[in-house]
DNA sequence: TTTTGTAGTTTACGCGTGTAAACAAAAAAA
DNA sequence: TTTTTTTGTTTACACGCGTAAACTACAAAA
């Protein structure tokens, strides 16, 4: 591979004289430029990353946790993630999968004190999320792909716009004619990371049904698909007046969309479903398909991923990508009018 | 940051001293050891990853190709992904995301020579795979999850197991009772790139077929979901002989399910269904469940780092996980005995 | 006694870049 | 003309580590 060292002696110049054409940080004549590039080009020569890094102290290197719980991933992380190395590979980065057991975070900050990170992407935020605290005490830039709240002016991040999309789900319903209708929420109870989206959502949901005249069950269950299966017979037992079900949890959605078919209960003749959290892909294998506004992932990966590098370089934050995403309403075959 | 030269100093020794109590590639006296480790852990010292590289000439940093097509990813790659990540960060390795629209490994090859990448894992293997040449020609370590053929005797991969897989298949389906079946695959005419997994199981189909009395009937179509629920109505019209369908193609599989259920089509009653590609965390979301035999993802992700990473340090290739994963067959809620 | 060997440690330098500071040449000001 | 400023380029070194080669101290062999 060739070296700087080769492109100044076949240019018949300094090596620093390459360095500043290729940074552009100090002012190099026309001829001057020419001459280098013409020589890379012939050479193609390709800085060393690694000596770029040691010298500059920047890697261009970022990474992305992947929270790995005993069931596996959410599918929606890989779109997430998918998005936000794309967009690092457009910038000149590159994005690690930083896969996690447990939400430590120790791991990652050696690391990057080791020079091989220069910032973090984090999944599942919490509303008060230690691991923000964290590596910023240890001097990481962090970027977050939902939100701390509510003081979050500083922060960096990509999220849903909660209060909209609870919005369009509440609009929706509504004109189908659903009074009564079921949310279904992932289990807090007992659990010491509650998801910041979970609760802006509930307290959106909360106003928005109000405001389209329509009566909000909140309900709550682990993410096993078992248990929205007992969840089904839950309310068709007790709440028989429950029309529709809008759901966070995507888990427990797809078990309530199986125990009904296989008790042939009509969706969405007796029930109406719509999901909330339910990444596009997944959709495709359910059966019958869900409606759902679902989370723009590679959108809100690449936006996380472009505004992180744009402050990574002490750029300008202007010409970034959008920081709020509703997320549209995709009309499919859980939903359906009231029946008379 | 601490560098050598602060613990060097502490501990009272040369730096070089420090490195080798490190390396262990020389030998230092017990005394002079433990002075050092000492010191190395009063200054919480981390070795600088990008000094390392650039000193030694390696990143330790291997990238994992994804390929995404204008549908999006495979989410089976999440999950060889997942296992790639975590054995190469148990192993002191990282795993970087290298999303790839075409099947160009230009950017890939010259990033590698700019220091920051010491190998590469792909997905998605062509029999005969231009990819692997090109990359070995520039000298770059390549693992595989899936293999070229027939001559791969050198190669580093982890691949599924196709022969004992479709023997499990088809003993499954014959012992239901099942004489026609019908064995869905995707679409090669057209293609320029035909993976190597369809034409070994393929191969394997037949061969097991016939051994176990059934008449394999070969089918492709898109993998689009669409196409699942024409096909359908292909076989429903024109084979009605056909009793059930083994899968190797995910996204025509749930859509011939979804569309058998809006038709009534009984789901095992009239036609059993048993899927061969369909990644396990997908499975949850259909309805009825897929009977599957899947690759364990996570597993051969492992592997396949494994592997890669054992060869780019020269060590012995004792020791290492599985090359060849044939998958268990879960019996969920799609196959059943033949109707009478 | 001298020679040879060995274990343990240090010296010395290379890896390829970023960039501050020094410098030279040409242009502008005095 | 001399002095100052500006522009363009180079010199010099730091970044932190790996490791070959040199060295030291001491034991063993001749």
């Amino acid at each position: 591979m060739a070296t700087r060292a080769d492109v100044a002696k076949l240019a018949g110049v300094s090596e620093a004289t390459v360095s500043y054409v290729i940074t552009g940080k100090r002012k190099i004549s026309q001829p001057v430029q020419v001459r280098v590039n013409k020589a890379m080009e012939k050479l193609d020569y390709r800085p060393n990353r690694m000596a770029q890094a040691l010298a500059g102290g920047k890697s261009r290197v970022i990474a992305l946790l992947f929270p790995t719980t005993a069931r596996g991933v959410a599918h929606v992380d890989l779109e997430y993630g998918l998005g936000a190395a794309q967009a690092a590979q457009e910038l000149g980065y590159h994005l690690v999968m930083w896969p996690t057991l447990d939400r430590s975070v120790d791991e990652l900050i050696a690391t990057a004190k080791s020079g091989l990170l220069d910032g973090v992407i984090l999944m599942e935020v919490a509303l008060e999320d230690e691991r923000v605290q964290q590596l910023k005490k240890a001097g990481i830039k962090v970027g977050l792909i939902g939100r701390t709240g509510p003081e979050f002016g500083d922060e960096i991040f990509a999220d849903r716009d909660f209060e909209t999309a609870a919005y369009d789900a509440c609009k929706y319903i509504s004109s189908l004619g659903h009074k009564e209708v079921a949310f279904l929420t992932e289990r807090t109870r007992g659990k010491s990371v509650v998801v910041a989206a979970l609760t802006r959502t509930k307290a959106s949901m909360k106003i928005s049904g109000k405001n389209h005249g329509i009566n909000i069950h909140n309900f709550e269950c682990s993410t096993d698909p078992d248990e929205g299966r007992k969840f089904l017979k839950q309310i068709l037992d007790h709440k028989p007046k429950i029309t529709a079900v809008i759901g966070l949890n995507p888990g427990a959605m797809v078990g309530l969309l199986q125990e009904a078919n296989s008790q042939r209960i009509e969706v969405p003749g007796r029930l109406s479903l719509l999901s909330m959290a339910t990444p596009e892909s997944f959709v495709s294998a359910t059966s019958p398909r869900l409606t759902t506004i679902s989370p723009p992932a590679f959108e809100m990966g690449d936006s996380a991923a472009r505004r992180l590098i744009a402050s990574l370089e002490g750029a300008s934050q202007d010409d970034l990508p959008k920081q709020l995403w509703s997320g549209s309403l995709v009309i499919r075959e859980t939903t359906g009018p009231v029946r008379a």
